[in-house]
DNA sequence: CTAATTTGCCTAAAGTCATTAGGCAAACGT
DNA sequence: ACGTTTGCCTAATGACTTTAGGCAAATTAG
């Protein structure tokens, strides 16, 4: 009956571990309770159901997204600061696919508002301080932004670049230099 | 027994319909046995298997992504091209949000390979035509393309800018023009 | 120190899925 | 008319999710 407790943040963490060997779909409360090597039945004292754990493992992943982040960015400006941002980014989506695809995760609205997604607006918007936009135009900037990480880093983890040439990294780096000149030339309204 | 038959595409086309009432993750065998009046066993004589459901659908989807992408660009050049291929993406997306899902849908190589992925980057190809870009060029911006349209696409699905001005899609055309503008001045390499 | 409480786990059980095997009837081509 | 194909069914197995109720160790309080 234990809602929470000092092992149910363990579950979590475990949840997250086996989402980066198996991916992010793959995390039942079966598997994790054989991983854990305890009883399926024994996680519902730590998760409400399924759906429970992987939000869980979801908002852990953001914050996680959002500390390396604000490491990145920290001290940095301009394109430095877009660049160290979008790497940290991309990073760890490489070093945890798991927790990547967990962030992607739909959360219902309240587990939305008390997620880290906060964080990462307001670190992008620090971002576009080093360049002369309004306040619209930073609006309409880091929907950009977002839309081109995630859906650059998702479409690389699903092999979308990985049978044609050039290598991937070559084009991050061209793409991380066309938005530094976007964004530094960002087009009145037409 | 039968591997291949009328029914088949019957099935596929109600998997389809089925993702987009009630999401593409819920569609499972026995739910679209349920939707066909059918007992589940029954699938499995025009579907190897859940997975197998899954593939058809997305490869369903893709197809039909592609016709549409078709469809709008025909005539078109520049950024009346550029807008006419994001705007069928995206409305694609609003229409059909679990053919979309699908659509995304991690395939195995070898459905990726028979898949209408390779229609979709010949026609990003295509719209890249009217503006000046090298070969090598042309790669990158293919992929900044897919990158942004899938990311915006998939972040606008999941309500990520429906809880802040501006409305989406003023977002939406700002930032086509801000790819045009992009594209006709994509900057040397550093 | 001992008693109440909390924590973490377990067994048991019910309901749902996915999947395989084997069979039956109607439609269809020869 | 007859064999084949097609589409579906019943039966059965094994795995997964979730709820209910219980038990022992650890922890906290008196």
């Amino acid at each position: 009956m234990a809602k929470t407790g000092p092992a149910a943040e363990r579950v979590v963490r475990a949840g997250a571990e086996l989402a980066d060997e198996i991916g992010f779909e793959q995390v039942t409360p079966s598997e994790l309770a054989r991983r854990l090597g305890v009883r399926t039945a024994s996680l519902y004292s730590h998760v409400r159901n399924a759906h429970d754990l992987k939000t869980k493992i979801a908002l852990l992943a953001l914050e996680e997204l959002a500390d390396v982040a604000a490491a990145a960015i920290a001290g940095r400006a301009g394109k430095d600061a877009l660049s160290a941002f979008a790497n940290a980014y991309r990073d760890y989506a490489r070093r945890h696919p798991g927790r990547f695809a967990a962030a992607q995760f739909r959360l219902d609205p309240d587990a939305a508002a008390a997620s880290a997604g906060v964080r990462h607006s307001r670190m992008m918007r620090a971002i576009l301080r080093g360049y002369d936009l309004t306040e619209v135009q930073q609006t309409h900037a880091v929907r950009l932004l977002g839309s081109v990480f995630s859906g650059y880093v998702g479409l690389e983890a699903a092999g979308g670049f990985s049978h044609s040439a050039p290598a991937s990294q070559e084009s991050w780096t061209e793409i991380l230099g066309a938005l530094d000149a976007l964004l530094r030339n960002w087009p009145a309204p037409s």
